[in-house]
DNA sequence: ATATTTAATACCAAAACAATACCAATTGTC
DNA sequence: GACAATTGGTATTGTTTTGGTATTAAATAT
């Protein structure tokens, strides 16, 4: 309630630039998002509190917060206040640690196969750009693997890495890991996107399962010890034939 | 009521802060029990009291009590006066983390809906019947409800519980595990099968997808310390809408 | 001059907030 | 067991906050 001439980073609430206000005003908020200065997740500025602040009209706010909303920065709630937004329009949740293929795959006695579908090196896909960090005109390894457990096809595998840390692709015969070891880029944490999807034709085929049956997706970021991006690995296993577990520990260890 | 200086202990009960009363009523109520001013296991103050002591409506404090409640801090008991619960707040945040939306919907500014589908006692299916460890006579009690988000519905649970564990089903309004806790069987442990499957008419219609869209399907089992089965939860997540993210330590940290 | 963009004023509508009054369940006492 | 006191539960309503919209006037571009 008290005067708010408080300011709490470097940036002030002023418009001293030339051009239209509202242009200026969302680049000011824009700015304060992309900062940190309003997390995603909390409440926005109510339109009129900003108003006061930069000494312009409610509309003026309205139009700059609506552009903002039109680009996802920010959700409008009529009564109750502007919010922040996450980038992501797909929601996440959390899993402990999962099992892992072959250790699965063992557990249950199955004879494990591998057929292999890809192995070299290709241009950069766009995704791979972003994942792997690298810049366009980069080549990168390919391996991709299709995963058979008595004669029933289970997984595709589709791993990409930097020429960097992989330069013989080909060379891969059963564990990715092991080669990669020699290199001395050893994969220490990864994080695993887990989704469900209608598998495509190609998908569909190498798998034996109809078209659009529903398969797991699994995309897998692996990071070295320094935090350097690895491999990105993407999975799609057959939804009828596996399951993934997840075992967690409810602790009242906590504090 | 003039006279509220009164002070029972090292914090008061005056709100002065900014912002809705029963949001800094939650934040103090809550920073007490935090502290120890409230144990864990005991008494709650009666919500009239509060109500005096605040010098706030009755149906303030009961906006923050309840607030409490739904985080698994107190457990309400009409008649006989509300609890302090005991070490739940770590469960619930735990299993919060997989089942409940809240905290990330909030997170991303969307509102939470959650729009029950069933509530009661059935006869026993056998795949409950072995899940639960029950014989074939007995009856369950079976907990389902749609999450739905900005009007997008994005999950359904369906958990069943041995009517020993809980015998009135009908009176879970929020937390499921703060009830739980006052028949003293929380769950500690508990294992997640993930696996993708095409939905069928019933679920495609409840979260508004076309038939045999693919869905994300988490089955849990939770086990009490005693390594009993607590319940067994089947959820349906919509495959287009939601993404569950695993991190993983690789290497000799295992096991 | 005329049309478009810009920004202000004033008013509308929806949601949340908080208070009053009343209902229902449990407990203790007689 | 009946009854009263205490406690949580609910409905209703008015107020406040907040986003949403129409209208209008000035500035700018065409």
């Amino acid at each position: 309630m008290s005067d708010a001439s408080f300011q709490s980073t470097s940036r002030e609430w002023s418009l001293s630039g030339s051009g239209p206000l509202y242009i200026q005003l969302r680049q000011l908020l824009e700015n304060k998002i992309e900062c940190g200065d309003f997390r995603p997740g909390d409440p926005f500025p109510a339109e009129r509190e900003i108003a006061d602040l930069c000494s312009v009209s409610r509309v003026t706010v309205r139009k700059a917060v609506q552009a903002l909303v039109a680009d996802g920065y920010v959700v409008q709630r009529h009564g109750s206040g502007n919010v922040v937004a996450e980038s992501v329009e797909r929601v996440e949740q959390s899993l402990s640690r999962l099992t892992s293929f072959s250790e699965d795959m063992q557990r249950r006695g199955r004879t494990v196969r591998t057929s292999w579908l890809e192995q070299g090196i290709y241009p950069a896909s766009p995704e791979e750009m972003i994942a792997l960090g690298i810049r366009s005109d980069t080549m990168v390894s390919r391996i991709a693997r299709l995963r058979i457990a008595d004669d029933t096809p289970l997984a595709i595998e589709r791993a990409s890495l930097s020429t960097n840390h992989l330069p013989n692709p080909e060379k891969v015969k059963n564990s990715l890991y092991a080669l990669l070891e020699e290199y001395g880029c050893k994969p220490v944490r990864a994080v695993q996107r887990i989704s469900a999807i209608n598998l495509n034709a190609e998908d569909a085929r190498l798998l034996e399962v109809p078209l659009a049956s529903a398969g797991l997706r699994i995309e897998r970021i692996s990071y070295s010890s320094h935090g350097q991006v690895i491999e990105l690995t993407r999975s799609v296993y057959r939804g009828d034939a596996y399951d993934f577990v997840a075992e967690l520990q409810i602790g009242d260890a906590a504090k």
